[in-house]
DNA sequence: TCGCCTCTGGGCTGTCAAGCCCAATTTGAG
DNA sequence: CTCAAATTGGGCTTGACAGCCCAGAGGCGA
């Protein structure tokens, strides 16, 4: 994410203006998540927001531009969870699997899917120059996944044959595909069964024998 | 699939008429595959197809109708190639290796994602009511996975202890999520990466240890 | 041959959304 | 206090698209 949240628009904002920009943003993240990029329009933006239509205007000029600021903002939350040291970096299995239950009771994962997936899914072949901005968010958060197993490379707990990029790319495409398998069937089961193998899987490089994990 | 695809109409179709709604749903597909859903419009379709405004509204009287019979028309496509035999059904490893680098050197993979995820991605936070037409495909595409693993428990290739839905739902989110991943990165790794760990997975739970097969 | 199906090539309407403009008022920081 | 920023609440234009209708011209099968 190159900082799309803190980028500044070309007016001076006071604190009150970045509030009223925040405040906007979030409603708009919250709509877009909810019902789609292309079913949000301005209206229920002003009255989620509760600003006039100038002021949309005045803080987000174009559509493009306010896309872009959700990305941004839904990158930098999804990321900041991810580095939380409520996960301590994914240091242990354990963490991973901790990871995987808070998802997978995480109810809006089957109604509206990942928060930066679907939002990708749905934007990503329109002519929305946003691609770059998704790149650089999706490098990011497969990053957490491959910092965290190098250091339990590091840590002895992995085994030094264990490739961490792929196993990163496993990881964050079971739950991307898990994510939208479970949005289409209205069940959690296909995003569980795929984090659940995912991290099976990167177990089976374990260095110690002790705890198997495997189907948890 | 509930035959979407040869649902009738309620007009009687003569060879002819089959025919012309045959190029009309086949160009729908290709152009809402490269272009997306609500990128593509009557006029791109009429001159696609080769026919006239009317001859649209004649066979797909609205819009929903018409991306049903595209959804309907995708799942054949894949279910047909998965239940090829290609694949063998997919009753060996052998198999799974082949089908991910059938996937894996196909170029429009990174370019267009997966002819039925991204479709389900785009429109199933619409209104549109396709719900159920995606979930049967994908009850069906999993099922091809699970069907074959089962038979290579009972084949002895695979142990019993393996669970075929969990690793069906693996691997049909590993696909899903890598399409969406190298689409997003522009890039084959992610595709690549989930897919080869996935059934490196998979293998984990082979009966003859000859083949490890691990990063094939 | 008859009649339904196929097909053309428009045109028309309603709807909806994005972007833009304005005049006037309130607020807050220096 | 003073000025710029913030805000209101509209209205307006433009464009796009879906759905629909029509008059007329083939074409193929029973």
């Amino acid at each position: 994410m190159t900082t799309t949240t803190t980028a500044p628009p070309p007016h001076k904002l006071t604190s009150k203006g970045q509030a009223t920009r925040a405040r906007i943003l979030e409603q708009a993240a919250e709509l877009i998540y909810t019902k789609g990029v292309h079913a949000t329009n301005n209206e229920q933006l002003r009255r989620a927001a509760g600003v006039s239509g100038s002021q949309l205007n005045h803080y987000f000029p174009t559509k493009e531009s306010l896309v872009l600021a959700v990305i941004g903002w839904q990158a930098e939350r999804v990321l900041t969870l991810h580095r939380s040291e409520r996960f301590t970096r994914f240091d242990s299995f354990d963490a991973f699997r901790a990871w995987a239950d808070f998802y997978v009771s995480y109810e809006r994962a089957y109604q509206e899917g990942c928060t930066l997936g679907s939002l990708a899914s749905e934007i990503i072949k329109t002519d929305l120059d946003v691609h770059d901005e998704l790149a650089s968010s999706f490098d990011q958060w497969r990053s957490v996944f491959r910092d965290g197993i190098e250091r339990m490379q590091r840590l002895g707990r992995l085994s030094a044959e264990a490739d961490p990029t792929q196993l990163a790319n496993l990881l964050l495409a079971a739950f991307q595909g898990g994510m939208l398998l479970s949005q289409v069937a209205r069940d959690i089961t296909p995003l569980k069964d795929a984090l659940q193998t995912a991290i099976d899987h990167v177990q089976t490089f374990a260095t110690s024998p002790d705890t198997d994990g495997r189907g948890a």
